[in-house]
DNA sequence: GCAAAAGTGTTTTTCTTACACCCATGT
DNA sequence: ACATGGGTGTAAGAAAAACACTTTTGC
């Protein structure tokens, strides 16, 4: 457990919203990338990251670079993975851990774009710099996977919301249509919404109920002792 | 990703055997663990690990602890978690990488012991170094979970087994015994091991047969790109 | 033959999927 | 009225669980 000076640590955030895309229909994933403004891969796209200061918490870093990129907080953040292999980085080595985000779709309109931090579709990336394409690939295989059997989906939404759109983020996730009826039932079969009383009006049709996320017996995810409660919602060092 | 010297970087990794319990009558999950022998937690027992040196693979790196600690071989090894409160370590700030690793359990009776290394059973823990209780236990869950959806046990055994031993390992793990009629469809089924056509002489009841892994065809867990295809074999580093 | 575990067959239950159909609203 | 999505009912199909029963060995 002693120092290794030869090797540099940082935290990188894979940071994922829902946007309306202008090639297609639906909603469909987007990510933050900022534009490296040093060697290596000076000018190429890359995750938004950097060095680990010394008295800051893993989650805290990846929270705190969020908001320095974006300017958004996340509504749902877990580490993803840690990348070591020597060479993945020309120069020195550097170890990434990597975190990935869910934030809010109303709000991500509202994030910060410049010169040097562009959103992307997260299917249609540009080449990006160190191993980071591969990074983005396992971050939205791991949110693909995730979001059938937990219930991370309702980070993309606002305080309530209608089963119509927590299924919109489904399907516009899983890339799949799915049955509004079997949708609706297992969702309310799982425990994790609560019915708030409300309805939308306005709509050319029924007024849909309005839900809530069910914080209390979600217990959908042991993790007994994990080292993630903290990170399952906003870090409290935000 | 610049270099932050005010952060240690460790590898360090739960290793688990299955072994015949004095107490239980079924074999239980055990580990071996390695006696600090400088501050912090001097003569506390801690997960086998230590610094990552500048040109090794994280992987190969938790391989190499393995190794040196037990004299064995992993039979499967996966990246769990990277610890890294501040506080988490008196002393310095150390970020753990950890991995977890599965050892066959004719071999685990060959590992070596000593005054400073010592096998546990893994559900009577002393109190540990640093945070690694909690570690322990995160990695129990994780290993709970993966056999249920994953073909991870035949880690335990051999390269041919009955399905009694592969059904013992998934019991030992899960605690909790399993319709023997029901497991063998349900293996049969997932297509992960392959009838050798010889059968076990010598039982007192009729011969089974004896299987065997099935490479090919692994499919069950994507990981598309994922970062861990070196790791679910035995590192070749190693 | 008997005990013990291997292995097969069958029934029951549970979950998933598909899809028919009614409901409530704006236009 | 009717188009549109909200919401309910139900039946077919698939998967999981429970359990009866036959097979093959050692003793």
């Amino acid at each position: 457990m002693s120092a290794q000076s030869a090797v540099a640590l940082a935290v990188s955030t894979v940071i994922f919203a829902l946007r309306s895309d202008a090639e297609s229909d639906f909603k469909t994933l987007w990510l933050p990338l900022v534009r490296r403004t040093r060697e290596p891969y000076l000018d190429q796209w890359a995750l938004p990251g950097g060095g680990l200061p010394g008295d800051e918490e893993l989650a805290a870093a990846a929270a705190r670079t969020l908001r320095e990129t974006t300017g958004l907080a996340p509504k749902y953040l877990e580490q993803l993975y840690t990348f070591g292999d020597p060479g993945r980085s020309t120069g020195g080595r550097v170890v990434s851990v990597v975190y990935w985000a869910l934030v809010e779709s109303g709000e991500a309109d509202l994030a910060v774009v410049g010169e040097n931090v562009r959103w992307f579709p997260a299917d249609r990336l540009p080449r990006l710099a160190f191993d980071h394409n591969r990074i983005v690939e396992y971050a939205l295989w791991r949110l693909r996977t995730k979001v059938e059997y937990s219930r991370i989906a309702h980070a993309f939404l606002g305080e309530t919301f209608t089963l119509s759109q927590l299924r919109d983020v489904h399907e516009a996730v899983l890339q799949k249509s799915l049955d509004p009826a079997n949708f609706r039932r297992t969702i309310e079969a799982s425990g994790s919404i609560v019915d708030t009383g409300e309805r939308v009006a306005g709509t050319r049709h029924r007024p849909p109920r309005l839900y809530r996320y069910n914080d209390c017996g979600r217990q959908d995810e042991p993790d007994p002792f994990g080292p993630e409660p903290a990170t399952t919602a906003i870090p409290a060092t935000n």
